[in-house]
DNA sequence: CTACAAGCTCTAGCGACTAGAGGATCAAGC
DNA sequence: GCTTGATCCTCTAGTCGCTAGAGCTTGTAG
């Protein structure tokens, strides 16, 4: 009945040392042990597992699993804050698609007005030093934290 | 003529801290120093920084960005590894855009059939909980690294 | 009962910074 | 010339979500 994590891996399909980390990070709980120390798990962390992967495949990050996990053990609770948190990385990620889409038109333009001669009329090279050639609103102004990509 | 490293963030629009974190990777320069060990600049390192940060906000990393600055000093070379550069970072870019539009499209999907109701019964908890349930295409099988998001 | 795969803990590394401690230096005003 | 205080210096450690490796112990199949 009780498997080993190398057995917790493979059925959840997370790597051995990710599920050590997730359990010290307090996402995964601490199981109970053999004489030797070594972890014994069943059925219900295979579940649990599968949760944190699926959200992570989301995109939500560890912080926000950790609501989703003691919120979904509260099934008599309103769901509007599932759904808060859910709508929130909806945003989020709406945020970094816009970003990544304007990045992409600015990438394209410049690779597309190369004219693949010399590095010294190359427009790739020219728009990134200069920066009033770029139709691109990565701005100095709006942006009080960094404004760099982390898209 | 020569100014600090404070002048230097002001003019280019990078944190003092960012510009020396710069030097020790060797994107900029070790400038000369004072008698008291502070950085003096000129207006070259200026321009290079400028282009730096053009460069980081449209999502170069740090090794990329070193290859076009040494490309962009030899200006008589032909500039197709500059092409070669740039049309990679635009697949890479093109490729996250995807990632995170299917994203979405499941987010969507999450929320807009949450019945607001009890946790319960919350369809975001659900497909979250069961794998099954979901249409995205985040595989365990085709992935070799990882297969999560960072998008 | 012996191999040896798989487990254990601990530390360090990734990328691109950011934050803070604790101290030195520079420029301006008096 | 002297003081003040903003700015500079170096160094270490932290961020996030893992991943890699060393060096040792345990479980299990034959």
């Amino acid at each position: 009945m009780a498997f080993s994590i190398g057995t917790l891996s493979r059925r959840a399909g997370v790597k051995v040392p990710t599920i050590r980390y997730y359990e010290q990070v307090g996402l995964m709980p601490s199981p109970p042990r053999t004489d030797g120390q070594q972890r014994r798990y069943g059925e219900a962390e295979v579940a649990r597992l599968n949760f944190i992967r699926h959200a992570r495949e989301l995109g939500f990050e560890v912080d926000a699993i950790r609501e989703l996990l003691a919120m979904s053990a509260q099934p008599e609770e309103s769901c509007a804050e599932v759904d808060r948190l859910a709508r929130r990385h909806l945003a989020e990620v709406e945020q970094r698609i816009a970003r990544l889409v304007s990045l992409r038109t600015e990438l394209q333009r410049m690779v597309a007005e190369c004219g693949h001669g010399r590095v010294g009329e190359c427009r790739v090279i020219q728009v990134l030093a200069d920066h009033g050639e770029c139709d691109h609103d990565h701005d100095r102004a709006r942006s009080g934290s960094s404004g760099f990509v982390e898209a």
